[in-house]
DNA sequence: CGTATCGTTGAAGTTAGTCAATTCGAGTGG
DNA sequence: CCACTCGAATTGACTAACTTCAACGATACG
């Protein structure tokens, strides 16, 4: 083994975003990724008057399945997961939400999800109300709200088809590029290093595999030297051969 | 088994729907069940100019993965498929369209996954480009549009929890009890023979399955005198136990 | 009546799940 | 600083579920 020198390149997620909070929407640190980068300076001014910056404890809810949905919300930094609770307990994760995701975007009357942060996250909420009737002023914020939905559910699609169609290892390599890729878009840059605050379990209740499956997968995967595990993340080390095994990506 | 009075219960798909090109959109079948229910009269009729009635024969191609999206569509009658292909030819189908059901609502400029007719059907075809200036002078439809987005988000969040973390016979039962309530929707009241118009390799490409399980599974069913498999569909014998094992339904 | 396609069934093989033990790492208190 | 504890991660042995491969039966269609 000894290849100490590669290990400690520990994922130490910034997580991007931060603080920022008292310079209101104009100097929002997502902005630029989000769905708010579509606002004009004067409309951004109004916007602000209903957001109000939040802070979450990691696995503090944001939402539960059935819920009311007062707020919606706009991830500004650290990490959330959707999820879906069966009845025994089993659990769905159905997304990661990363700084510049919207939540609640599906405007209907209750939560149809559950979703708790990852590790200490922001975020900005917007009451639903009032974030309704600015929509229906404001026809292109409204279009590229619906262009997220869209995306959203092209996403969704891709999942479906590695749940449905892809055996363990290709849903792992899938979910690391794919995680990389929006890290990329967060952090302005592409890093072979990528932070994985989330747990096994998390992974796994994404993926639709258990904690064992997702380990030993992993370990496998270091073995073949393609990736190096680090504390918090994932080093790829073959970026070239991880996205030809992981298909189209 | 010698149940031939129960044989014979040929779940004859009407698929309701039908005609009712000629009198346009205000005598429109589907209407009722659709988007387009939101519409006023004098709407109805505008729409109608940009309307085109089309038919498709089984197999017929309405979308392929990657081409320029010309028209979005309403299907009128019949069942189509929304698949996506992967490149060693495996498929996964990400839903099956009944009458009043819209496609193409994620208005990208390209389908981002291919469709075809399961059976003869029919749909109305809308000029992308037309129906987009029609839904910016019409925001009572485009809110409708935005709630069937999100339900169609919600149905694809619930198909992941069923290949993520359920097995065969509950993904086959949740498939049935979810499809029966949907032709229910169509036809105006719910029927206890299931029309079950695709293929097992259609049904097992949807529920991460092979036609083999399939098969088996439907067939254990039917040992178990929950159903009843009649040609092209499925009689329902104990919904209350079909619905109990399906989970929520 | 022959052929093609779809569906069913059986047997063998694989993958991932389950159960259980062990290790690792962070945090705590002596 | 070290022992202890707790949760997360890893690893191994075994098992269940589903897939694969193969053969066969039913149905529709020319």
């Amino acid at each position: 083994m000894g290849a100490s020198e590669l290990i400690g390149s520990r994922a130490e997620p910034s997580l991007c975003g931060g603080s920022g909070q008292e310079e209101g929407c104009l100097a929002c640190e997502v902005r630029p990724i989000s769905v708010c980068g579509a606002l004009q300076p004067a409309e951004l001014l109004e916007l602000q008057t209903m957001a109000e910056r939040r802070t979450f404890a990691a696995r503090e809810s944001v939402a539960v399945q059935g819920e009311r949905s007062e707020f919606i919300y706009n991830v500004t930094s650290g990490m959330f997961r959707v999820y879906s609770l069966l009845p025994d307990g089993r659990r769905q994760i159905v997304g990661f939400l990363l700084p510049g995701d919207f939540f609640g975007l599906a405007l209907g009357e209750r939560f149809t999800f559950c979703a708790d942060a990852v590790v200490p996250s922001t975020a900005c909420c917007f009451r639903r109300a009032a974030f309704s009737t600015f929509l229906d002023r404001t026809p292109h914020l409204m279009r590229r709200l619906h262009e997220a939905a869209a995306h959203e559910m092209t996403v969704a699609h891709q999942h479906l088809v590695l749940l449905g169609r892809e055996r363990a290892e290709r849903r792992i390599l899938h979910f690391l590029v794919t995680l990389r890729q929006r890290w990329a878009r967060v952090c302005g840059k592409a890093s072979v290093t990528i932070p994985l605050p989330m747990s096994r379990a998390d992974i796994g209740d994404y993926l639709g595999l258990t904690i064992e499956t997702v380990s030993r997968t992993l370990n496998q995967l270091a073995r073949d030297r393609l990736i190096l595990i680090v504390p918090n993340g994932i080093r790829l080390l073959d970026i070239a051969a991880i996205e030809r095994l992981a298909g189209e990506g």
